[in-house]
DNA sequence: GCTTCGGAAAGACACGTTTCTGCATGGTGA
DNA sequence: TCACCATGCAGAAACGTGTCTTTCCGAAGC
């Protein structure tokens, strides 16, 4: 048999188009891909033969052959033994978002891949480079990556000495002092802390931004932490923070629930919010806007740091010096709303949410 | 130069191994991958010499050769010109996050793609199967990719004719009819409708439900469409549903931030909840448990729904026929809060939200 | 008139696997 | 002893591209 009408099932590959349009292998090639020196007249022929036989080209072959694939990785690699935490708080998926929105605009698409260094999956996929979210302490995901040299830029400062391309990050503790002071400004005399107890830098910067403030000021600490991916430890955790006997009269939840978490504590033990406790957390969820009262919260700008992210990514893979610095620190935002504030400007009527923007 | 020294710079190959351990590149595939005849003791060998060298065997190439990749795309169609709307409605999170965990499970890896059937991104991956969030009718990605003979899975019934391999969806007319007779029961008289515009087939078969049904108990329909897609639509439709002179004494949301748009709007008119409106919204966010007062929601069970959608693709890709049914439809879940019932038994305590479950 | 030069296209190889086929070898039953 | 089979392994052909090198041919330069 023939190697053309051999070819019949499956795919079309560049060699029928070449043999349908007369031309070489290599023409083809360069027509499609805009290389090579030929006249218009050739080059608008292939595609049209292109077209006309459905060609596309073999995403396995060009990746083989030039070594890029176009794909990124996606990991988070905290928080747990389910592979990611994309929908447990609002802020993976606006960072996830414009992660992939980033990426698409620049011919790259995103691979989400788990935590665990499950060899199966993580071989089977040719990567340029990797997001990974919150790395751990000497997390050996990464370390592999570098290993085999494949760029990572983190979201999140990496600890431990992790050799990363490059990383993304906020100023937790510029974030924390000022919204303590803000808490303070607003008349709390003692304030709390709803905060986690793993090991990574989100948690640990704030919590120790939260004990220097507690240091200058000359406030004694009170804090409880719980293992933030269980769901319900939160909700048992603010309880606790609001049965002690030194109860603070304000309190900042490190996690996106928390503030739902804090207000129902607050109900059960017949405190008004903001008069008796003022609250902030920090979430990305704008149901905060509709709760009672509205909940202030520090955004960390997840979209931003999305999209920095997959821009030094994808500048170290395609190896242009862009003046783009490696390392990025994203300004938080405090949304001030009700329930930080004591003399309450408006209790009443909310306006309706505006477009989230940036 | 030879071969076994040129190849020092980049990754080891599979011929480094077979020149480390002795053996020619058949016995080193056939030792990594558990095939062919091989003792024991050739085969332990040939690991921990690969295993010395920190060989990964070159996924592209596996790819080229076997005609498998080990990726599924994934992408929704509807509402706007973003590439997807993850983090809009916590139902495409929490989908995302369940189709991924089974893929992974199964060995696979889930690619992020755009609506747009922008060529480059689409072909320079090599897919072995797609699931497809809410397509259009005659949706052009689609057609494209059945076109080419990779399997679709699509969450939501296809319209329009799609030659889809299966699909999984709820049985929204039930569910419609199920919750509307629901808020009846609970004295509604006049039920409202906050719906969208768009054509996939969530709003259009939701939306003849609620026409069915009025028609059935001989009730005039009261409804406002928008765009869903933009996030300040429904909040002006929501106050556009309050205000009209056949104001409704309950209203059913379709789209996740309804609940919160017809609270604050209710609370503009003055109107109590749920002693003047009765409020449902279809959402899979667990924080309308703690809103004031907590919002009754209907789930669509993403969780259920991503994991079938996955199962059903990847039997599929793998030609395995298993029992499964190649349509499926997940039953909804109406969870029943104070906003739909009149006599609530409580309006003080709500207890600290539970595990999510399913 | 012969060489040179440059444009246009073809040939051939390499990317790194998987896998089909085939060659030894040693043991076994007739 | 010979045919036969199971075992253990090697050779080599694909998979479908991108790209380097080479060839061909017409026109211009000396």
């Amino acid at each position: 048999m023939s190697r053309s009408t051999g070819r019949r099932l499956g795919r079309a590959g560049i060699r029928d188009v070449a043999a349908a349009a007369g031309v070489s292998i290599t023409t083809v090639s360069d027509a499609l891909n805009g290389k090579g020196r030929l006249p218009d007249a050739t080059r608008s022929h292939v595609r049209e033969v292109a077209d006309r036989l459905g060609y596309r080209p073999s995403a396995a072959a060009r990746t083989l052959r030039t070594g890029k694939s176009g794909l990124l990785g996606l990991t988070v690699t905290t928080y747990g033994d389910e592979p990611f935490t994309f929908t447990e708080f609002a802020y993976f998926a606006e960072m996830a978002r414009a992660a992939t929105s980033a990426a698409l605009a620049r011919g790259y698409a995103l691979v989400i891949l788990p935590a665990t260094s499950r060899h199966d999956v993580w071989s089977n996929v040719a990567l340029d480079g990797t997001v990974v979210i919150d790395p751990a302490d000497g997390d050996p995901v990464v370390t592999e990556l570098v290993r085999h040299g494949i760029p990572v830029v983190s979201d999140g400062r990496p600890g431990g000495a992790l050799p990363v391309t490059g990383w993304v990050d906020n100023d937790h503790e510029a974030a924390v002092l000022g919204l303590l002071d803000h808490l303070a400004d607003a008349g709390a005399r003692r304030i709390g802390l709803l905060t986690g107890n793993t090991t990574d830098t989100y948690t640990r910067l704030s919590t120790t931004a939260y004990l220097h403030w507690c240091e200058r000021v000359g406030q004694d600490p009170v804090y409880e932490s719980y293992p933030a991916h269980d769901p319900c430890a939160g909700a048992v955790a603010a309880d606790r923070l609001l049965a002690r006997p030194d109860r603070p009269d304000a309190v900042y939840g490190l996690f996106d629930p928390n503030g739902t978490d804090l207000l129902a504590a607050a109900r059960r033990y017949g405190l008004r919010v903001p008069e008796d406790l003022l609250l902030v957390c920090c979430s990305e969820s704008t149901l905060y806007a509709a709760t009672e009262p509205p909940v202030t919260t520090l955004s960390l700008k997840p979209r931003r740091i999305g999209t920095a992210v997959v821009q030094i990514l994808i500048d170290a893979i395609e190896g242009l010096d862009t003046g783009r610095p490696i390392e990025q620190v994203i300004p938080t935002d405090l949304i001030v709303r009700a329930s930080s504030q004591r003399r309450s400007p408006r209790t009443t009527v909310s306006p309706p949410r505006g477009p989230t923007g940036d």
